[in-house]
DNA sequence: TGCCAGGCAGACA
DNA sequence: TGTCTGCATGGC
């Protein structure tokens, strides 16, 4: 359980969170389980992103591990932060679950290189659509493609939210025009906006993936799949079985939406760093099983530390 | 300029 | 059933 307090942070109202454990924002941000983040402030000892959940614009800090700086009101940060953060989660004690059913030294360094991951729970339509955009591309396009869809089909949150300048620093006040061009601020389109106008997405460049993404909008809009009843249901191999149904979506994507979108946290996506990993660091073999039912955190700390030993060879 | 990216579907042996 | 290939696009 975390601890809250409130308090004055500049000019701003904050809620300052602690005893949840070690976290990194960054890590957790940017590992690639989420794609609506923008890092608006970098200083010494400082970092602060904002962030979009459904039509809330959220503002969040980090000055050390053990807390986490939410710029928002108490009604906005219990409804909104704490499941997307899943503050109410206890990793350290998921760690210490993974480590207890592997002998494997390397599992062991990547789970204390990458221990201030924890998993988002986001939206199940939005993590389902964002992970079909996601195959065979790079995050930085995954994130900019998302941006355009998000600008054409979504509403914009500065504007709605009242800010009186660009929290990105790009424009002195937002704008209708000026925010498109960026897309940052905009709510997610639904599945029925993407249905009802498909040419939307096209701008985007989505490329081969279009008729995938239009075939989910149309299955989940039809209620042929219903998220919901895959969210009750709370059951991995249901939650693939349903998911795959859609054009598009094989084990990878439908694992991903299981496990940053419907909370199974068994869920083990497996795309090409993993296979690196497992090739390089597991002979070629990981019984995903065999880690228990917190696999799908284990497989972050793979993901992140083998995407760090790359591009950082010295750790 | 070329390789590669949080894959998948379809063809083929 | 397993393997191979094409797919759109742009970041690096």
């Amino acid at each position: 359980m975390f601890h809250k307090k409130s308090e004055q942070i500049g000019d701003r109202e904050a809620i300052v969170v602690s005893g949840f454990g070690k976290c990194s924002l960054t890590d957790t941000l940017e590992c690639g389980q989420a794609f609506r983040y923008e890092r608006t402030s970098e200083r010494e000892g400082y970092v602060e992103y904002m962030t979009v959940i459904g039509d809330t614009l959220l503002f969040v800090g980090q000055r050390d591990a053990g807390e986490l700086i939410f710029y928002t009101d108490d009604k906005t940060f219990e409804k909104v932060a704490v499941p997307y953060f899943t503050l109410n989660t206890d990793y350290q004690k998921i760690k210490e679950d993974i480590l207890s059913r592997t002998d494997s030294e390397w599992l062991m360094r990547a789970a204390d290189a990458a221990e201030g991951v924890v998993i988002l729970r986001q939206e199940p339509w939005e993590t389902l659509f964002s992970f079909i955009i996601s195959q065979n591309n790079n995050i930085p396009r995954i994130r900019k493609i998302i941006r355009a869809i998000s600008a054409e089909y979504g509403e914009n949150l500065a504007i709605k939210n009242g800010l009186s300048r660009c929290p990105l620093g790009k424009c002195d006040s937002p704008s209708e025009e000026a925010c498109r061009a960026c897309g940052a601020c905009y709510s997610f389109p639904t599945a029925e906006s993407v249905v009802k106008f498909p040419e939307g997405l096209l701008p985007s460049h989505p490329g081969f993936r279009y008729k995938y993404l239009l075939d989910a909008a149309e299955k989940v809009y039809s209620g042929e799949i219903s998220l919901e009843k895959i969210a009750e249901a709370m059951s991995y191999e249901y939650t693939l079985e349903q998911l795959k149904r859609i054009k598009g979506v094989g084990d990878k994507v439908a694992s991903c939406a299981a496990l940053f979108g419907f909370g199974n946290l068994e869920a083990f996506p497996v795309d090409v760093w993993m296979k690196r990993a497992i090739d390089v660091y597991f002979d070629g073999v990981l019984d995903h099983t065999s880690l228990g039912k917190y696999a799908g955190v284990a497989q972050q700390y793979i993901f992140h530390y083998i995407r760090n030993l790359e591009k950082n060879a010295d750790i």
